[in-house]
DNA sequence: CGACCCATTGATCGGTCTCAAACATTGTGG
DNA sequence: CCACAATGTTTGAGACCGATCAATGGGTCG
C-alpha cells in the first residue's frame, strides 16, 4: 500500500457514487453528494481501518453502523447451510456496507484487501435522513443504484455458460479501472479477490474460473499479467456484449 | 376473476409494502404508508388495467410512470442477445414496477394474469418527495425492502439443484398466500404463472420445472392440485430452509 | 367441440462439479 | 537474504445433473 493517498483531500469526507434518478449529465458514474451533505456526514463519521480478512460485521448481528468505503475492497456475502458462501457484492470506493433488517445486518462483509471507510452510527444518521430531505434522495439514488448493480449480478449469474458469466463480470469491473487508466492503450484490470472469491460470486468453482480464464486467453480476448492483473483485447466484443446485458 | 374486490375500500389507495428499515412492530410485511401519504398519491395516480401478456413497459423505453401494483401479478424481465428471457421479479400488490435509469426503463413489464395498478407519473411523485421527507423515507424502505428481495433471489439462484431452487421459491411465495388462507391446515398456494415463467425465474429449464416439482411430491413435501395450486406439506423443513436462505 | 398452448415424460449430450495431484505465489522466521 | 511453510492456483480424469430435442398427453379458451 502506498503512504501518500491517491485521491488528495478530497477523499477526506464520505463520498457516494451512483447514477442518479433523474438523467446526470454524462449518464455514468457521479457523485451523489454535494459539499455541504458530505461535510453532514463527515461530523457524525469515524474513519476505521481493516486488514485483509477482518470482518465489518456479520450476518444476524445487532446493527450499529453502516460503513461508507474510502479504499480497497469489501466483499459481503451469505453462508448456506451446506457451508458454502455466496458473495453478493463487492463494494468499491464511494460504496455503501451494511444492509439491514429489523435491527439486523443482513449479511457478513469482510474485507478483501486493505481497507478504509468511513463508520456511520445508524441513529445519527436516521436523524440527519429524518432533517435533510436531499440528503435522503441520494440515499434512495443510492439504493436504486445497488438495486440496479443486483439485478445485473442476477442477469450474470443466468448465463449457464462460465465464460461468459466471466466475460460480463470483467465488464462490470472494468469501468472502475479505467478512470485511473489512461485511455490509450488496452484496458488494464486489476483484481484484488482471488479465484475462489470470484467464484463464489459467479456461482462457479474456483477452477471453473481458472479454466475459463484461460478459455478466454486462448481465445485471444485477455491477456493475463501474473495473477491479479489482466488486460482486455478484444474490447468491441465486449461492449456489444455490455449493451445487452 | 371475482367480481367483489377481496380487500374493500381500502384498496382504492395506493400502498406500499415492506419491511420498515427500523425493527417493526411485527417485524413481518407492513404498510409503508400512512393514510395522508397514500392520499397524496392517490391525487396523482390513475388506475389501470391490463389483461394477461400486456406489457406495462419496455427495456430502454423513454419513462413518464411507475406502477404501484393493486392486483394481480406482474414480472419484470430482461432479454439477453441470444434471445433467451431472464425473470428478475414478481411483483405482487403493494409492489412497484418502474425502476429506470438516465430516464430509460431498465426492464420490460408484462402482466402474469389480470392486473390492475395505479400509474404514477414520475415528475409528480418527485415533486411529491422533495416536498415531503417522511414519503421519500418510505420509496427508500421500499427500495432497501427490494434490494433485500432481489439479493434472496440471487441465493435463490445460487443453489446448483433444481429442487432446492423450487423449494426456495415455493418458501418465498408462501407468506403472501397465507394471509387468505386460514392457518389451520397445510398451506396451500396459487402459482399463477405458468411454468416456463417459474423457470425463466429460476434460470432452469420448463423441463426441469416440472421434473423438480414432480421431485418434490414424490418426497412427500408437496401435493399439486391442477396446474396452479400447490399444497405444501412438509412445513417444518421448508422453514429450517427459509432461516438459512 | 376443436385448435392451440402448455405441461409432462423420455433419451441423449455437454458442461461444470468434484476429487486429486502438481505447481506457483505469498509471507515468515531464521 | 534465503529457505520453508502455508496458501492459492492450475491441470487432469470421471461422474453427475440439467439442457436440449422430440413426442405424447392434458387444459384452456375461443
Amino acid at each position: 500500500m502506498k503512504d501518500h493517498h491517491p485521491h488528495g483531500v478530497e477523499a477526506r469526507r464520505p463520498l457516494l457514487r451512483g447514477v442518479s434518478l433523474r438523467g446526470g449529465a454524462s449518464g455514468g458514474n457521479i457523485a451523489l453528494l454535494n459539499a455541504a451533505q458530505r461535510q453532514e456526514l463527515a461530523d457524525i463519521a469515524t474513519l476505521a481501518r481493516f486488514p485483509r480478512g477482518a470482518l465489518l460485521q456479520q450476518e444476524g448481528e445487532a446493527i450499529s453502523a453502516i460503513f461508507n468505503v474510502v479504499e480497497g475492497v469489501v466483499k459481503t456475502y451469505r453462508l448456506t447451510e451446506d457451508g458454502k458462501r455466496h458473495i453478493l457484492a463487492f463494494m468499491f470506493r464511494g460504496d455503501l456496507v451494511g444492509l439491514y433488517e429489523n435491527g439486523r445486518y443482513l449479511n457478513s462483509a469482510e474485507a478483501v484487501n486493505e481497507v478504509a471507510a468511513y463508520r456511520l452510527p445508524v441513529a445519527a444518521l436516521e436523524k440527519l435522513w429524518e432533517r435533510d430531505p436531499a440528503l435522503n434522495m441520494a440515499f434512495l439514488s443510492k439504493a436504486c443504484h445497488d438495486l440496479r448493480a443486483t439485478q445485473r449480478h442476477e442477469i450474470m449469474l443466468s448465463r449457464r455458460d462460465a465464460r461468459q458469466r466471466l466475460w460480463m463480470f470483467i465488464d462490470m469491473l472494468l469501468p472502475q479501472a479505467e478512470e485511473s487508466n489512461g485511455g490509450g492503450e488496452n484496458p488494464r484490470l486489476t483484481l484484488p479477490m482471488r479465484r475462489v472469491e470470484i467464484a463464489d460470486y459467479l456461482g462457479l468453482s474456483a477452477e471453473a474460473v481458472s479454466r475459463g480464464l484461460h478459455a478466454l486467453v486462448r481465445e485471444g480476448k485477455l491477456r493475463l499479467h501474473g495473477l491479479h492483473q489482466l488486460e482486455v483485447l478484444d474490447r468491441g466484443e465486449l461492449a456489444a456484449a455490455a449493451a445487452s446485458g
